[in-house]
RNA sequence: GGUCGCGUGGCCGAGCGGUUAGGCAGUGGUCUGCAAAACCAUCUACAGCGGUUCAAAUCCGCUCGCGACCUCCA
């Protein structure tokens, strides 16, 4: 089958088929976390999307260039351009250097990433090491006359670029007119800034502001939004491919990345964009001040009000690819609840296909399904990287898979051709796409080799009892199991355990 | 107030002009010493009101409700 690439283009609002730039090769920027805490929950989903992004176009073939930035200085706590930046005040509070609170959550952020199995970037620059990049970029845009130096602060001229070029407030959505008219009424107590929507690009630092550079300006530090301008610009060229983020980093971040570029280099940085949507928690995004929040700690220990019981990273995971990227995400126990059911059911299905060796003499009918829906996932990713989607054709093999388990008549038919096709497809699904793992194999492999002995003999045990009849031991065994979470299911063939 | 988006069955969540989405929960059956699991079957839908169309959850309009952004946020 051939298939044909679409995303979403939030530039454009409509679904694009994607070319690369350069054929076989893709360029790929996405704002990474602010480390001055630790990390959200909602930073994961939005990472974990882009993961699935990530290693789809692998999947493809492409030879992909992931740019994944830390902001470790210019993101400042307020808007005032007068306070520290988060960093900075982080700092101060935990009474650390700049460097070690960068450090320190950077840490917790790849220890996290790791967690949910992610892949790393192929590139992860720091906004504090591309100060030089920073300093020449303000330098170009001063040049092409749009900005402008005030006390030492650099600001971007956001009415001279919209008057200039037809790109301000185009992602966004933001009218440019607005801007305009604000003017009027907001001018009388303005800083240093000719204009509200104007944003700085290189700020003077105080005395007692801790991370400041020198500058042909001042002594200061760079702007938020142009770390991203000038790492993307450094990494992957002034045009790659695409360009991703959290839906709520739209504006003013990525419009005003976008003004950069072009103010730069009068080109727009990239082709497409993707925002990831938010994840909320009882219909609200999450937040601390709300209460509303849940740390991905809290909920792998079980330790929130939010929720009745502990649940693993694998299931927070699998729960995430049940939706689609660009939808909001309601986490709540019920949902994850169900997850947890539906990820260990698959596992459990894949588990038992991957055991499978030979095949039946032949279904045409059923194995003309199997192919169908094999089409349909891989359709599925094609398709704006719809992961519940292709889950779902997984989800409609499983009782395929089940039946054979079961030795129901014509389901132990299946070809050996087929049977490999399934097992290539959950292989290739459940792991290299969606970076799923399964946990049970994954709690080392000779502790569970030797368990899975010891498992048999008692398993051995109880069916001599259940042969003599003997229920009360055949019930003790498996009632003291289920204690210890692992199940027992009598079928026709034997008995199998699961862990809960 | 402005911008964007959303309202799908008990819950989560796809679909976005004509097909059972899927998961979880429920119900009835098969299997089973019992239980669980599994398998088979099955019940709950597209916020409301209009319009376009042979055909609308899907397009258009209005109403109601909700969310995000507009200030730092993935």
């Amino acid at each position: 089958m051939n298939h044909e690439l679409s995303i979403q283009n939030s530039l454009t609002r409509q679904k694009e088929k994607f070319v690369p730039l350069k054929e076989g090769f893709i360029g790929m920027y996405v704002c990474g976390p602010t480390v001055y805490s630790d990390v959200h929950l909602g930073n994961c989903r939005t990472f974990v999307s882009f993961d699935v992004m990530y290693r789809f176009l692998l999947h493809l073939g492409y030879k992909v260039r992931y740019v994944r930035n830390i902001t470790d200085v210019g993101h400042l706590v307020d808007d005032a351009d007068t306070g520290d930046d988060k960093i900075g005040e982080r700092a101060k509070l935990e009474q650390l250097e700049p460097m070690e609170v960068v450090q320190k959550y950077s840490n917790g952020f790849h220890e996290m990433m790791d967690i949910f199995n992610t892949r790393k970037p192929s590139i992860e620059p720091r906004a504090t090491g591309h100060i030089m990049e920073q300093i020449e970029m303000v330098e170009t845009i001063l040049a092409n006359g749009l900005a402008y130096e005030k006390n030492g602060s650099v600001y971007f001229d956001t009415i001279k670029f919209a008057s200039t070029h037809d790109e301000y407030g185009k992602l966004s959505g933001r009218v440019i007119d607005e801007l305009l008219v604000e003017t009027r009424d907001d001018l009388k107590n303005q800083d240093e800034k000719n204009h509200p929507s104007d944003f700085a690009i290189w700020m003077r630092a105080d005395e007692s502001h801790l991370m400041k550079w020198e500058s042909p300006w001042s002594i200061g530090f760079p702007g938020w939004h142009l770390e991203c301008s000038a790492m993307s610009t450094k990494y992957l060229g002034e045009q790659f491919d695409i360009h991703g983020g959290g839906n709520d980093l739209k504006f003013p971040h990525h419009e005003n990345e976008i003004a950069q570029n072009i103010g730069a280099c009068n080109c727009s940085p990239a082709k497409y964009w993707i925002h990831t949507n938010m994840l909320l928690m009882n219909g609200r995004k999450m937040s601390k001040s709300d209460n509303n929040s849940i740390t991905p700690d809290q909920l792998f220990s079980g330790d929130s009000e939010h929720i009745t019981k502990a649940y693993s990273p694998m299931v927070v995971k699998f729960f995430m690819l049940q939706s689609h990227y660009g939808s909001t995400l309601d986490l709540t126990d019920a949902a994850l609840l169900a997850g947890e059911k539906g990820y260990k059911k698959i596992m459990e299905a894949n588990r038992y296909l991957q055991g499978l060796a030979g095949g039946g003499s032949g279904n045409a009918e059923l194995e003309t399904k199997i192919q169908e829906l094999i089409d349909q996932a891989v359709a599925d990713m094609h398709d704006d990287f719809n992961t519940p989607k292709a889950l779902s054709r997984l989800f409609e093999l499983v009782p395929i898979i089940n039946s054979h388990k079961d030795g129901k008549d014509g389901f132990d038919t299946i070809s050996a051709e087929a049977i490999s096709a399934m097992q290539e497809t959950f292989k290739v699904y459940l792991f290299d796409i969606f970076g799923l793992q399964d946990e049970f194999e994954t709690e080392g492999n000779a502790i569970a080799d030797k368990f899975s002995g010891l498992m048999e003999l008692i398993i051995d045990i109880r069916k001599d009892a259940r042969t003599e009849k003997n229920w009360g031991t055949s019930d003790k065994i498996r009632d003291k199991l289920t204690e210890l979470d692992i199940q027992l299911k009598d079928g026709k063939e034997g008995t199998h355990w699961t862990l809960n």
